[in-house]
DNA sequence: AGCACGCCGACT
DNA sequence: GTCGGCGTGCTC
């Protein structure tokens, strides 16, 4: 008899749980259903069955099961390995990728509900002034949730008051649980079946005479039902028959009308399968062709094709083959491109088949399309975002990783910090699917790994229907200054450009990777410079609200007109971020209407969506943003692409700051001139000799690609030596640098000169946090696992530490 | 992680 | 004297 379930938990604790399944229990358990099980002393958490068995734990009691939440399992086998491999590479707990994996609404967790007793006779009992509080907020609701007694009180800890109100007898303290996921259902009605017979019809709108709305709700109940054979919905009688609620209402209690309800789908997307036949021009055909040879020695393939160069046809292509074949498909795409065209694209290709996951979905809709992968009931193709690598795939045949190179494919914080690429990989490998990388800018990893023939690559040289690519220039802003050609931060040069493309009844997208006016607030007489009270960076200046802003921690205060040292008046900015190039493009150009993009400008749902509509619907002339600019979007109508200061980007310390810096512009740059017209970029930089930038005007892949790999072999960086960064993190200086260095020290005996650090990140306070960080670097040819395993063994007695537990320590695989 | 327990300083 | 801070240990 199999009693004992090992579940997993979402938590960050390394290890399963085991429970016990009542002895007459009746349902059926699998492996992969939700429980829902008691944890410590008062908590109820969703856990998944990972083992069903019989080996009663030696140590313990194990307890009792709360419920069994499924009737058949939820998560798949494949995923479970899946979720095993990403916890042991990324190095974190199974229960962290369990909990990134499934939707929210999947993830029910208790919540303490606090009554009033009403056995016990309110005898009087002696009570605090907290508790009469509480007792008294009862009286006017029955219920109150431990949040709200917090609030009510104002204070942090309320449990061991509401347990001192429980011993007296006064309240109840009972744990409820939350089914998040509800069934979205639909009011539906029909006619009474009493009135099925023609007879009985005519009698029925007989006595409706007296009741004309009645009637007229009654016959466009017919009219409905004859046009479209389908349930008719509440909503739609009412609208159509222009009635009120109240006349449904009564037609319903005269059991005139019958009230039914149905479960809705609530995404559902325009059907208009307007595929039509797709013609690859021949230099798509040949690499799409070079891919399928790829395919067939699975082969990771790169795809490497410039902007507008056609690679979604090819795409689509694949994705065709791999449907004929009855296989599902994964399209990742990097999360902020995701709100844009493509998805309709793809839609009006493959209409029903398309199923759209990320995180701008409630949580219902998730829910609904989580399920549909799994039992494969509807749409084969799952677009989204990084998250999708951990969906409940069935029969996975083709994963396309479109824009690879974008770092936000690797997620940050919290853990697992993993690499949706390279997990997109394993998991391609794990269902024998064939999986393409596609890029205008590879990675300079994946790059390395197509020259070592590890991948198949596939290049796209040629620009579809041979649009010309955009001229890239470079402008010298150090001339400039001398020759006192600018006017605030546009040269003279960008200035006519700008006028050329407006009176050409052109658009023009401006970039500046900084959002607010200025980052740096000084004073002329001090030099003192406003910085944020929790964090360690000076607070940038947002003119639209006139505050200084942290933009790590959310800390403002209103701008100064004084130094808050000296009280000097004279205070200047430095720096300039894209409010001030919106500012002084309404000074520059008049007539023109300019808008930005940037953090600030798309934090609404929909703000986003707006300005890309209203740039689209041409009702903006030029378009001010941050990096946000740069990802898939496709503008028709963009003929200038301005990058108003190259060298924010390149000053970055990060190995990787040259390569992102050239993907960036690069990525801008393909803005510009998408249709036949051949557009203009204009790089404005203090250092426009830098190899770089140089690399960028001529589109020199190969040769950034040549430069960045040697530096990278030189200086012992990816793909040559793996990463793995540990964070420390903690309110106290001192400790934090005692831990970092100890194990710093601790992992020197083992690995040697392969360990770097402590050293302070360039921000190394952020929350009132200090950060420290130790690298590991790790040779080619040395086993990572069991690098894994040794540092795992470090980590492990550096816990055992008492003092530096008030350390969190952050463990970084492939940091980027 | 979240929670309880236990220890210590600084306030009504 | 208690309140609230945090360090420590535990969760089947």
């Amino acid at each position: 008899m199999k009693s004992f379930l090992d579940v997993l938990l979402p938590l960050p604790l390394a290890q399963y749980f085991t429970y016990k399944i009542p002895p007459e229990f009746e349902r059926r358990i699998e492996v992969g259903m939700r429980v829902s099980v008691p944890f410590g002393k008062s908590k109820i958490y969703t856990g998944i069955i990972c083992k069903i068995h019989d080996q009663q734990p030696l140590h313990y009691e194990a307890k009792y099961i709360d419920q069994v939440l499924d009737d058949e399992s939820i998560v798949t086998a494949e995923q479970l390995a899946f979720w095993q491999w990403i916890a042991s590479y990324y190095m974190c707990a199974e229960g962290e990728v369990m909990k990134a994996a499934l939707p929210g609404a999947l993830l029910l967790e208790s919540e303490t509900i606090i009554q009033l007793n009403t056995s016990t006779t309110e005898a009087e009992v002696e009570l605090t002034d907290d508790e009469f509080l509480i007792t008294e907020a009862l009286h006017a609701q029955s219920s109150l949730k431990v949040h709200e007694v917090m609030q009510l009180l104002d204070k942090k800890r309320v449990l061991p008051i509401l347990n001192a109100l429980v011993q007296k007898g006064v309240v109840d303290l009972t744990q409820e649980l939350y089914e998040q996921y509800k069934p979205k259902l639909v009011r539906y009605v029909r006619l009474h079946p009493s009135y099925a017979s023609d007879e009985a019809l005519h009698k029925l709108l007989d006595q409706l005479s007296r009741a004309p709305k009645q009637r007229e709700v009654i016959l466009n109940l017919f009219s409905l039902q004859a046009k479209d054979k389908g349930p008719i919905e509440v909503a739609t009688l009412t609208k159509v028959s222009n009635a009120s609620s109240g006349t449904i209402k009564i037609l319903i209690v005269k059991d005139i009308l019958e009230e039914y309800h149905l479960q809705k789908d609530r995404i559902h997307y325009d059907t208009e399968n307007s595929s039509g036949d797709l013609e690859l021009s021949t230099v798509q055909q040949t690499a799409h062709a070079q891919i399928e040879q790829g395919f067939k020695k699975n082969r990771v393939c790169l795809l490497h094709g410039v902007t507008s160069s056609g690679k979604t046809e090819i795409y689509i292509k694949l994705i065709e083959k791999a449907l004929q074949l009855k296989k599902q498909i994964l399209y990742l795409l990097p999360e902020i491109a995701l709100t844009t065209q493509l998805i309709s694209r793809l839609q009006s290709y493959f209409g029903q088949e398309v199923l759209v996951y990320h995180s701008k979905y409630s949580v219902q809709e998730r829910v609904e399309v989580y399920r549909h992968i799994k039992e494969g009931t509807k749409g084969k193709i799952v677009i989204g975002a990084r998250s999708s690598v951990l969906l409940p795939f069935t029969n996975l045949g083709l994963i396309v990783v479109d824009e690879s190179h974008e770092s936000s494919y690797k997620q940050y914080d919290p853990a697992p910090r993993y690499h949706a690429r390279d997990a997109a990989i394993v998991l391609a490998k794990q269902f024998d699917a064939n999986i393409v990388l596609g890029s205008a800018t590879p990675g300079v990893e994946s790059y390395f790994n197509a020259q070592q023939d590890k991948y198949q690559l596939v290049e796209l040289g040629e620009r579809f229907k041979n649009i010309l690519p955009p001229v890239i220039k470079t402008i010298h802003l150090g001339d400039k200054h001398k020759r006192k050609e600018m006017k605030g931060n546009f040269s003279n040069d960008l200035i006519l450009a700008i006028e050329r493309t407006l009176k050409a009844q052109k658009q023009v997208i401006l970039f500046q990777n900084r959002r607010g006016y200025s980052p740096i607030l000084t004073c002329n007489s001090c030099g003192h410079v406003p910085q944020c009270a929790n964090c360690d960076v000076s607070l940038t200046y947002h003119q639209y609200n006139n505050q200084l802003r942290c933009h790590y921690c959310g800390y403002h205060m209103a701008m100064q007109t004084h130094c808050l040292v000296c009280e000097s008046n004279q205070l200047t900015t430095k720096g300039f971020g894209t409010e001030q190039i919106e500012a002084e493009l309404k000074e520059l150009f008049p007539k023109a209407t300019s808008a930005r993009m940037d953090l600030d400008t798309t934090r609404g749902k929909h703000g986003y969506e707006k300005i890309i509509h209203a740039f689209e619907n041409a009702e903006i002339d030029i378009l001010v943003g941050t990096q946000m600019l740069s990802k898939g979007l496709d503008f028709r109508n963009v003929d200038l692409v301005g990058i108003m200061s190259a060298d924010s980007l390149l000053n970055y310390p990060d190995f990787r700051a040259y390569e992102r810096s050239f993907q960036l512009m690069l990525q801008v740059a393909g803005r510009a001139g998408r249709t036949q017209q051949q557009g203009e970029v204009l790089i404005q930089s203090f250092n426009p000799n830098h190899a770089i930038i140089k690399q960028v005007v001529r589109y020199d892949y190969a040769g950034m690609y040549r430069d960045q790999i040697k530096d990278r072999e030189v200086f012992h960086y990816p793909p040559f030596f793996r990463l793995i960064r540990l964070t420390f993190k903690g309110r106290d200086f001192n400790r934090v640098n005692d831990a970092s260095q100890w194990t710093a020290d601790v992992m020197r005996q083992q690995f040697g000169e392969h360990v770097l650090g402590p050293e302070y990140p360039p921000i190394s306070r952020i929350r009132n946090q200090y950060h420290k960080n130790v690298l590991l670097k790790i040779p080619q040819g040395q086993s990572l696992p069991k690098t894994k395993k040794v540092l795992r063994r470090v980590l492990k007695s550096y816990e055992a530490i008492g003092s530096y537990r008030s350390v969190r320590v952050i463990i970084n695989v492939d940091p980027y």
